[in-house]
DNA sequence: CAGTTAGGACTGACTGGTCGGTACTAATTC
DNA sequence: GAATTAGTACCGACCAGTCAGTCCTAACTG
């Protein structure tokens, strides 16, 4: 049911994350779903709706996808899942032959200054990310994983933010290097004294 | 002389800072600039020779005026100079009401999938970047001002890319915090033992 | 000095094409 | 019979870019 609908939705999330929101038509989108104006305005209101229920979407997915099951891997010790999340993070931008950055990351970057809605679900959203590292963080302080002369969630925020820097530098240099040996600074860096 | 030119440069300069480039029309920068449409392409030949030599502009001016006034101020001690630099970072980003993010940041996501150019010139100057810190490391190494265990040349990419998401995060979250926090924990993880 | 030439700065009207979105009819599917 | 898909013509706004021609000043020429 709703082939079409689905058809749309895998469609735009490509092209979205290559191209970019605001730089991909919606004849774009028609095109490579095979679906018509018409049936896709039967679908969503507005582009502007797609791209939220994209946004939204791809927030579900990976926090179940990835950050549940690396960060939150419990059968891993704090510093193995921290190595196990970069890990799946290189491994989710090393199979794209060109590096397309973060999708969130760039959704940030382009919509931040120009719509509220976009810019109030990534900011929320890499609030709950944070808090995800955060208790990673806070676990492999008391297992003796990590040094405990930080705040955790101090910590978590710094670990966010080279990330997203990281994989920023991944997409302009085209080269993994900046995000596989940062990832390893950091880890170097937040090992216990 | 060359009134228009400069004004479609002043002009043009504000609103890709703000807007990115794909988001602004030419004709916006016509009428921000008060200059007309043929004028323009006369000065001109195209929307990205414009783009081009505005990147180029900003960033010679951002060499000379920050980072060889902050990193490279051989008065102060390396860590004073880092930190000399975050601040000026800080300034830039807290006298605009709405934070714009990162020039650079931003047109690297933007660009760097799409354009060359605009890739090429990115990419060099965040190598060029990279370099004034890691001076500034290697230097502080030295003198005890930070640890020594680790190359220079990795805890300078860590920092522009830290810095570079943090920016991304102050422009989302609409607050300075980020960046803040993130420079002083930098600076604290960086502290010789 | 008068007449000509050159060239940079500038103009308004215009081009072909794309944008997101609408209107409406008709067929197909569950 | 309701939900879905298809088709296609259309809209006004906007897009980057072009064009022939004007204005003004300064240098050259007789």
């Amino acid at each position: 049911m709703n082939k079409s609908k689905e058809r749309i939705l895998a469609s735009a999330k490509e092209l979205f994350h290559e191209y970019g929101f605001q730089q991909t038509s919606v004849d774009e989108i028609l095109k490579k779903s095979g679906v018509t104006k018409s049936n896709f305005y039967y679908h969503f209101k507005s582009k502007e709706e797609l791209g939220l229920i994209i946004l939204q979407r791809f927030i579900t997915l990976y926090e179940s996808d990835v950050l549940i099951k690396t960060l939150g891997n419990k059968s891993l010790s704090p510093s193995g899942r921290l190595v196990e999340f970069y890990n799946s993070v290189k491994t989710f931008h090393i199979n794209l032959e060109n590096p397309r950055g973060c999708p969130f990351g760039n959704m940030a970057i382009e919509m931040s200054g120009s719509n509220e809605n976009f810019r109030e679900k990534l900011s929320a959203f890499f609030n709950s990310w944070e808090k995800i590292i955060e208790e990673c963080i806070n676990e492999g302080m008391s297992t003796g994983d990590f040094r405990g002369d930080l705040p955790p969630g101090v910590v978590a925020q710094l670990i966010l933010s080279h990330l997203e820097g990281a994989i920023m530098m991944v997409k302009t240099h085209r080269s993994l290097e900046p995000l596989s040996s940062g990832s390893e600074t950091i880890m170097r860096l937040l090992k216990a004294a």
